[in-house]
DNA sequence: CGGTTTATTGACACTGTTCAAGTCAAGTGG
DNA sequence: CCACTTGACTTGAACAGTGTCAATAAACCG
């Protein structure tokens, strides 16, 4: 099993105080001084290419990753080889929280798209969060946020029905692209049918169905992976108990 | 809205470094003098009647908690009324890190029979954690941890099957219990079939129906909450993939 | 005890899956 | 440039697994 972390870092830096993501990723709210000591600390970036995994289940857990540019997702997988995706990563999110635990990482991250992260070396980072209680702080509510998120699926997966899910899917996509700048209205998905069908507990046919519904319904205008969306506040009332 | 961390903390102090969990519980692997110095940190318990709450959505949060005697629950709700079971906690695992995230509590956790928990103050935890390296590096492996689990049970309810949920839920609380020295192979649920099918995502009569299956078909004997595994490898066999 | 909560079970409805066929978009190679 | 291939998507029809509603039984608690 190859050691996805040493593959071809780039050779360039790139300084987290200088950085356009620094108010939506591990730099937040920091202040001068800790942000000059975090540049030395990731002071690399991967390529990673679409479809290419930049780590694997199993492997060893060297560095966590934040998004610069680029989709990933992130899937585990259990033993009778049925797969999960668990998370959709865009840029300023951190990836490779799972691997802490056992010092392996328990899941798989595929590049969607051509990607590029930059690599925090995790021993490092402990070290420097030891001396900076903001980073330190930071750091801890990044993970809270994790798992926060994860109960957030866990309630979709648990209680909602496919056009709900597919429903808050969207929302949330739309909500975290508009904080990076984008359209609140319109998108260009990622990921396929059956990799939100994946996330969402549904089979892909009944992600597209779906979508054919909301299209109907005059909520969205769908075609292939673009999505417009034209009814915010319809999909809004379909996640809120609009029920039938 | 009641700070639940101030309510009633019980006078009498414990000691981390002579606790019986300690090998269960925040302090695994430390070394002696960072043992002593948890104890300082950890100086108070809390008891809680079963039905009560420890803390709710919304909360201020403070402390987290690690269970030292007892059995919880922690749900999330959304605005319109649903509500999602997210865990189950016995001895030894720790409540609250959702909490970090936005210095509320994000969701509510209560008391399935009368408990006690340790106050673990949240501030100087990371204080504490930014002298011990072993201490940050344990902290942040059960936050990594609980991750991890947010995945699997992910995994469980977006690709397995009503008997394959409960076989999984069954088989990870007898692995839990034995590591505390219980039983393998018999068990008192604490919590009621909705509670189950709520963590499972489904409802209370299809969890009722599949012990009823369970049973006929010689897993299990199921006398209301007393469960007693008969053939524990059928169980393992229904979760990985023995479909049909 | 007696009322309340919890659990079991049946009949039936419904959501989402399965399987299969067909469409669409984007290459690929002759 | 067109025929062909391939992967992703859409759609229909039959079906299976859960959910819903309701009636009953058992256990629990004050």
């Amino acid at each position: 099993m190859t050691d996805a972390t040493q593959l071809k870092p780039d050779a360039f830096k790139v300084a987290c105080s200088s950085c356009n993501l620094r108010e939506l990723c591990l730099p937040v709210g920091l202040a001068r001084p800790d942000l000059e000591r975090l540049d030395a600390l990731v002071a690399t970036r991967r390529s990673v290419a679409r479809g290419d995994m930049l780590f694997r289940a199993g492997d060893a857990f060297q560095s966590l990753y934040a998004v610069r540019t680029g989709f990933f997702k992130t899937c585990v997988s259990s033993e009778d080889g049925r797969d999960q995706v668990t998370g959709f990563q865009m840029a300023g999110e951190l990836l490779g929280l799972d691997g802490i635990s056992n010092d392996r990482h328990s899941c798989d991250a595929v590049a969607l798209e051509d990607s590029q992260v930059c690599i925090i070396p995790y021993g490092q980072l402990e070290s420097l969060s030891r001396e900076f209680t903001d980073l330190q702080h930071q750091f801890h509510k990044i993970m809270s946020r994790e798992i926060v998120r994860d109960h957030g699926v866990m309630l979709l997966l648990g209680s909602m029905r496919a056009e709900e899910r597919l429903a808050a899917f969207l929302m949330n996509l739309t909500q975290r692209l508009q904080a990076r700048g984008f359209s609140a209205s319109s998108l260009i998905l990622r990921m396929t049918r059956e990799e939100i069908g994946s996330y969402l507990g549904l089979k892909l046919e009944t992600v597209s169905r779906t979508f054919s519904k909301f299209q109907d319904d005059g909520l969205l205008e769908v075609k292939q992976r673009h999505i417009r969306i034209i009814d915010q506040d319809g999909l809004q009332q379909l996640i809120n108990g609009a029920h039938c």
